[in-house]
DNA sequence: ACTGATACGTA
DNA sequence: CGTACGTATCAGTG
């Protein structure tokens, strides 16, 4: 054995010190369980691996119950305050994170964790093994010597070596002897009185005279002073002291060396685990830094062991392309990716034979860019990409050549599969799923974002070679979910479309923008001058904290609807507040009324300015506004707009509509065109529900609220009156987000008893949605996981949630997944269709934006006849339903006047 | 410079 | 105590 290293942990106390040492609240998954513990003794225990490299490792926990210690003395280790709350279950949290890590953890009844330690330290040093004990519990110093030492943890995760001579050095007496140091001056934590009046000095200098305890216990009488006194007092104390700060060195452990051998990380369980403690940085380190299981290992060191990179001459690119003709590529670009800001800085190509090449822009020659550009255009030239829409603009930006051939995005793979995730980094997808630590890059440089350049270039390489089994894996998933059509069918070429539409942008009138800023601008100033008129001073009006000072306690206004820190001013409670004052005659309510109507203009104003300000500033040079499509963010399968986001431009009030008279068909272009479906919503639940009275309904053309408003009234449709119509329509709305009684009833300002009535009368001449409704939330709960139309899942794991809110929350986000996903499959369905039938039929008119159910269109003179029946056609028929799709159309001057 | 809270725009 | 988003601002934190 010898040569060979033990390593034996103390788990429950490095797990309580890592508590305390790191702050509980920033490690907490999102089901309440609180996970700094395991995360601090997971980063002790990778930061021992790294120092002994041991060869054996084992993990000792105390079990609750008694030792054979506190049937000695039942006080042992009494006087403790309660494990906190915070901690519970970390301790078997750990335990299974061993279990993933393929280390040993052992536990014995009767026993503690440091006998434990002890009895496999005594072996492991007499069968010729360094051995390093890693605890807080200071017993364990006792246990030092020339072949065993301990890492004692120390602040700021310091490992303080205590060897034989550090030992005497700290506590004054050898290793040996520690227990009789500490058997007199007692142990505080084990609550271990010592002899009172006898300290760390006094102790060590009878052990120096006497040679130890025993020596000491015999010359007791020998001792003068009041120390004297005090230790011939407390002689029991000290005996039993002695006899149970003794760790066992021989207790009955069933355990054979081989078995403390690391089996090695179990992959597979490590993510699983490591996901639901919301572990990410730490994934990456356990990886990399301890050693892998055999099946697991062999694909990580093959994979990064057979790759070649090389660094492009002039020319290479050209060479290397040629070479892997006909090939499927790994393809990573660094640079930035954005529409009509394209920049590409550097170029990774890989074959799956582990080729690999990084070229610089600079040193591409004209060859080289020609070469590469007719490849990214060949759509038989198969790609792998991670974010291609971002490729594809660094690319247009760069050589004006658009991506073609992307046989896997492995972004848009991974949110087909794992759609609730906010984004999808590709080192953590490739550590996750091919099990491979890359080489570091700058973090810039990962997504397409701002790059360092130069340097890096074993990163880019890596990573261009890593992506083709990282795509096959994913592609396996995907398959195996059934969900390959919904990716390569929808998501993969409705990529090629978002880039185009992003490319293009709309044409923005900025004269619209600089005349409505003024206007707005002006009342902002006006409505805040009022404001402060009104209260006899400024006060920032867009500060809530600042507002609730004037409201509740300058103009002693009535408390509103509490929140985190304090109480509300939104414009529904202002609206409240205004009205209970209009009851009052006396000044201050008038000036609070005053106050009140001047803020909710504010409020009103400087959201349009802000808008409109926002807007300006996104218009390019070409004059247009080209915005982003998030394509793997909405966790329902929607799109999502930012920078700007033009999915949220007003559209509801006379002010809000003029910022859409700012979006106008460019140069070239005669009209905007919209065209949205017609309650898409509200027919998937037809169709979804197959409820007959709703199906016959749409099939009919009925004006949808006023049929439902009949039936659930019992009165003929056309005697509805527009109150009951809207009530109606708030529910039928409200049912596919999961609403409820009490939140209809706040909504319409009704009864809950009357909202309570009208949802039970709706449901009786409904009866089928309230069935279907029921059954989604229990399949989901049975699944895990809702459906839409095309099979695009959510996974919901709170809807088994203890936690009556959490559970509550999923079951409504299980009801509207299915409804607005399908909604967002058949929108995008409808926009590949006529992005095709646009091109088939040689027209001009193209795509610019979509909201959720509409497409806007930019129409080319002569065009619109033959646009609105082809757009109308490819959208009403995206999909086969039992009720039909219907469409609107619009045609205008500008985005507004093409509502209708 | 970043984060969380608040408020508010859209479907 | 109705879903899905993005953005602006403030206020607290580093």
């Amino acid at each position: 054995m010898v040569n060979q290293r033990l390593l034996l942990l103390d788990g429950h106390s490095l797990a309580f010190r890592s508590f305390f040492a790191l702050p509980k609240d920033s490690f907490r998954t999102d089901q309440g369980q609180y996970t700094n513990g395991i995360h601090g003794f997971i980063n002790t225990l990778l930061k021992l691996y790294a120092d002994v490299k041991p060869t054996h490792v084992a993990v000792a926990f105390d079990l609750s119950g008694g030792t054979f210690r506190t049937k000695e003395y039942a006080a042992y280790k009494g006087g403790r305050a309660d494990t906190p709350e915070e901690f519970e279950g970390q301790i078997p949290l750990i335990q299974e994170v061993l279990d993933a890590l393929g280390i040993e953890w052992i536990t014995k009844d009767q026993f503690e964790a440091d006998d434990i330690i002890a009895t496999l330290a005594d072996r492991g040093e007499k069968a010729g093994m360094k051995v390093v004990v890693s605890s807080g519990d200071k017993d364990v110093y006792q246990l030092v010597s020339d072949a065993v030492t301990v890492l004692y943890p120390m602040p700021r995760s310091q490992m303080l070596e205590m060897t034989p001579d550090v030992v005497k050095e700290r506590t004054g007496v050898p290793p040996e002897l520690y227990s009789d140091l500490a058997a007199l001056v007692g142990e505080k934590a084990d609550n271990l009185p010592g002899v009172p009046g006898v300290g760390a000095k006094t102790a060590q200098k009878w052990i120096d005279t006497y040679g130890g305890l025993e020596g000491i216990i015999e010359h007791a009488d020998e001792i003068g002073g009041k120390v004297g006194d005090s230790l011939r007092e407390n002689l029991e104390q000290v005996k039993l002291n002695r006899r149970l700060n003794e760790l066992l060195r021989d207790m009955p452990l069933e355990v054979d060396f081989d078995e403390l051998k690391p089996r090695g990380v179990d992959r597979e369980a490590v993510h699983q685990l490591f996901d639901t403690l919301d572990f990410t940085s730490l994934r990456g380190r356990v990886l990399a830094e301890l050693p892998l299981a055999e099946g697991d290992s062999e694909m990580a060191s093959e994979s990064l062991a057979g790759l070649e990179a090389v660094t492009a001459a002039p020319g290479d690119l050209a060479a290397w392309l040629a070479a892997h003709a006909s090939e499927r590529l790994g393809l990573f670009l660094v640079g930035r990716g954005q529409p009509r800001r394209g920049d590409i800085e550097m170029i990774a190509v890989a074959s799956s034979s582990g080729d690999a090449l990084v070229a610089d822009r600079v040193d591409l020659s004209e060859e080289d860019v020609r070469a590469f550009t007719t490849w990214c255009e060949d759509s038989e030239a198969i790609k792998v990409v991670h974010e291609a829409k971002a490729a594809w603009h660094a690319i247009k930006g760069s050589f004006d050549a658009e991506l073609a051939g992307v046989g896997v995005d492995t972004e848009l793979a991974a949110y087909i599969l794992h759609p609730d995730q906010r984004s999808y980094d590709l080192n953590d997808l490739i550590v996750r799923h091919v099990g491979m630590v890359l080489p570091d890059m700058a973090a810039d440089e990962l997504d397409l974002g701002l790059s360092l350049g130069g340097g890096a270039v074993d990163g880019p390489a890596a990573r261009a070679w890593a992506l083709l089994p990282l795509a096959d894996v994913l592609e396996r998933e995907v398959d195996a979910r059934g969900s390959t059509e919904l990716l390569h069918g929808i998501e993969r070429p409705l990529m090629t479309v978002l880039a185009r539409m992003e490319h293009v942008g709309i044409a923005a009138d900025t004269a619209v923008f600089d005349d409505l800023h003024k206007e707005f601008d002006s009342r902002v100033t006006r409505a805040a001058e009022s404001a402060y008129a009104a209260i006899g001073h400024e006060v920032n009006l867009s500060s809530p904290k600042q507002l609730q000072v004037v409201l509740f306690d300058e103009l002693g206004l009535p408390p509103t609807r509490k929140t985190k820190s304090g109480y509300t001013t939104n414009a529904e409670a202002l609206t409240d507040l205004f009205t209970q004052l209009a009851l009052r005659e006396d000044d201050r309510a008038a000036a609070g009324r005053e106050f009140l109507g001047q803020l909710l203009e504010h409020r009103d104003a400087i959201k349009l300015k802000q808008s409109v300000e926002g807007l300006s500033k996104s218009v390019l040079d070409d004059g247009r506004i080209h915005t982003s499509f998030q394509q793997t963010v909405a966790a329902t399968g929607r799109l999502s707009s930012t920078e700007p986001n033009l999915q949220n431009i007003h559209a509801r009030t006379e002010e809000g509509q003029r910022i859409r008279e700012a979006f106008v068909p460019g140069d070239g272009y005669e009209s905007i065109m919209t065209v949205d479906y017609s309650q898409i919503e509200m027919r998937l639940m037809a169709h979804q529900s197959g409820d007959a009275a709703l199906i016959q309904a749409f099939i009919d053309g009925e004006d949808l609220h006023s049929y439902v408003a009949g039936r659930v009234y019992g009165i003929d449709p056309t005697e509805v009156s527009p109150a009951q119509r809207n009530k109606i329509k708030a529910m039928s709305y409200g049912l596919a987000y999961g609403l409820s009684a009490f939140g209809l009833s706040r909504q319409l300002r009704i009864e809950r008893s009357e909202a309570q009535q009208l949802m039970n009368d709706y449901f009786e001449r409904f009866g089928a949605v309230r069935n279907y409704l029921e059954s989604v939330v229990a399949q989901a709960r049975r699944d895990g996981y809702t459906s839409t139309i095309l099979g695009r899942r959510r996974y919901l794991p709170d809807l088994t949630s203890d936690n009556r809110q959490r559970r509550e929350a999923a079951e409504r986000m299980a009801l509207n997944a299915p409804i607005q996903g399908s909604a967002a499959d058949i929108i995008k369905i409808a926009m590949l269709g006529v992005d095709r039938a646009l091109t088939v039929e040689g027209l001009a008119s193209r795509v610019l934006l979509q909201v959720h159910d509409e497409l806007v269109l930019e129409i080319a003179s002569g065009e619109e006849e033959k646009v609105r029946r082809v757009v109308t056609q490819q959208m009403e028929s995206a999909v086969d339903l039992s009720v039909p799709l219907s469409v609107g159309v619009g045609v205008g001057p500008s985005w507004r006047a093409a509502a209708h």
